[in-house]
DNA sequence: GATGAATGAGGTTTCATTCAT
DNA sequence: CATGAATGAAACCTCATTCAT
């Protein structure tokens, strides 16, 4: 019935079924049967391709590095970056369901051992270091308002995205998402750059 | 063998242990037998005193509540009053570990049925809705940047207390916790507020 | 709250509720929360009138045989004692919901250890005793057809109330109850009684 | 370890099972522990062949169909017929032990919801449907005595089924079951048919 | 006599994991 | 590589029963 795939392609198909599933349907659901039956397999073969659960929980957080990373990446100037980033961040909640709540939501952190908590917060960091890097840059020139302090910027950048994910999620948006996400970087951007005469 | 106690006691140091360990633990571990062995009764005895493991759940986010509200209330000017509830929202994450990530990290909602969303949804829009009065307060009184954005305004603040929280889990500040909580609500207020003649 | 009663008293109503319980419920709602919560005290309360649940199980058979026994008994000829006895019978189905389903049902005797159907077989018993004498009794006195098989009859008269008793919990009576009584003993008695002149 | 077996063996031998401990034990012993150690695998394995115990249940009212259906059925004239149906019934309580009881003793009816009595029901009134039309063939063709109530007679039968089965079970049959089962009969006949010249 | 908290044993069910086929 | 039966451990929950109050 289900044609064979490699080991290769059969990891891939189980941690997306996995992180869709986590995504969809929470930690309670991230079951060897559940994603089994998501990929169109036996709950058994599961085992022929990863050793135990905690390994498949590994490949998530790859894949999901990998989505993420996978993102647009503009190569203008320093805030434009940050621009692209942050509305492709706040974007990917309407379309990838899950990935992003994923992210932000500390489940995948105790579903591993001691290891667990390091590898999410690693995770999240490339998303910070990518901002700072950003505000760094814009900082030295001269794009930033002048007393802005780049490391309570960084809080607030990342932070924001999280805030219009989770409020997206509670579906606490006062107006459309498209419309919102626009609304956010505006807020963000003139919180962070310096008064500018042309929009 | 263990001491005695009501009904009513035993619910709230149910309810307690609950949190204690979702929020260190992890869902994969909030259940019955952890939570009795920390309370030091039987796993069974759990049930003389909840009907189910759900009604712990739902007393968990009650006492949820009860901890968030009991935060101080500034009673002056809007931004002040902002500024306090900001703050302790920062700090609390120092002080009540695991309550604040507990709050935004999605887990609860799966563990109710189809009210779960809706419950933690609720609870996390009284943050919100707190915010917005002050910021609408704080615009009447002039007290804002003419050009703010109140929607945009209200994830920001929201948002950047999320991101203050997943940085400090993280280990991910780059000062120490007491002095990015400053720092922090100094590019808040920065952001929002009228430029001002005195700091 | 609940008033205070004798042991005595609270046997018989606890006995009273457990029949109550297992004739509406079945054995598996035979439980000592369920009979306290029809009496109107508290779990543990049971057992201070009854050693366990055994006893409580002696003590609906005990109630049960002095229910059977209070029933209508004429003095009259043999065939009018076996008419009362019958006709009692089939009609208590109606009136006392589950009792003769109790008796007839095989519930009671798993419930308690070696002795319980030795128990149940002598309750049945007696009422077979019952038909049997009003049998041999006509039979002497000539009212029986005179081929009459006593002891194939007593398992007809007794069968008989069974199947009624079933057919009705089954809802499979073709006609009301009440005419079905009548019609059933009429066939009995034609079964069994010699050809008469007068009705 | 044990020996590995199909899913439809193993449902049957299951389905098995469970009727000799709820015949042989009574509906307390009907747990999955009890039937898993009677079929020789380990409890939690009996849900890999059934949903739940309510599915078993059904099972087991599903064989006892089978069962009772297998039953000898003669191709003779309607008393013959019935005869047949009568004896096999009666005979079967030695042999078959528990499964008329089974069948006649309420117990499944409560294992299930709503619907169980109804299944029972139907069940039961498979052989009273039986009965009824042997009754009415012979009626039309004259072998039965004439001012008979068939309906009447239906209850008469199937009662006289279930009035050996208990007597049978409670050890009061006061001759050998196999001499009882004929004379039972016997009596039944007389009472129906009509006076016949040869018996 | 009654309460209400606690328990231990046991029941159903889920689930990761193994392994013969 | 895949299946499907089996397992052991653990989860939730029920229940008879005990006992301090």
């Amino acid at each position: 019935m289900t044609s064979r795939k490699s080991t290769e392609e059969r990891r891939k198909e189980i941690a997306d079924a996995a992180i869709k599933i986590i995504g969809e349907r929470g930690l309670r659901e991230f079951t060897a049967a559940r994603i089994a039956q998501e990929v169109g397999i036996k709950d058994g073969t599961i085992f022929r391709h990863f050793k135990d659960m905690n390994e498949i929980t590994l490949a998530v957080l790859d894949r999901l590095q990998e989505l993420l990373e996978a993102a647009p990446r503009s190569t203008g100037d320093p805030l434009e970056r940050l621009e692209v980033f942050v509305l492709s961040r706040l974007h990917s909640v309407t379309v990838q369901r899950g990935i992003q709540s994923l992210l932000f939501s500390d489940q995948l952190s105790h579903a591993l051992g001691a290891e667990g908590p390091k590898r999410v917060a690693a995770l999240r960091n490339r998303g910070r270091e990518f901002v700072r890097s950003c505000l760094r840059e814009a900082a030295e020139k001269g794009l930033l308002r002048e007393d802005l302090d780049i490391e309570g910027a960084v809080l607030l950048v990342t932070g924001t995205v999280m805030g219009f994910l989770f409020a997206a999620t509670d579906g606490a948006l006062p107006a459309p998402a498209g419309e919102m996400e626009r609304r956010c970087w505006q807020t963000l951007r003139s919180a962070l750059a310096r008064k500018q005469v042309l929009s």
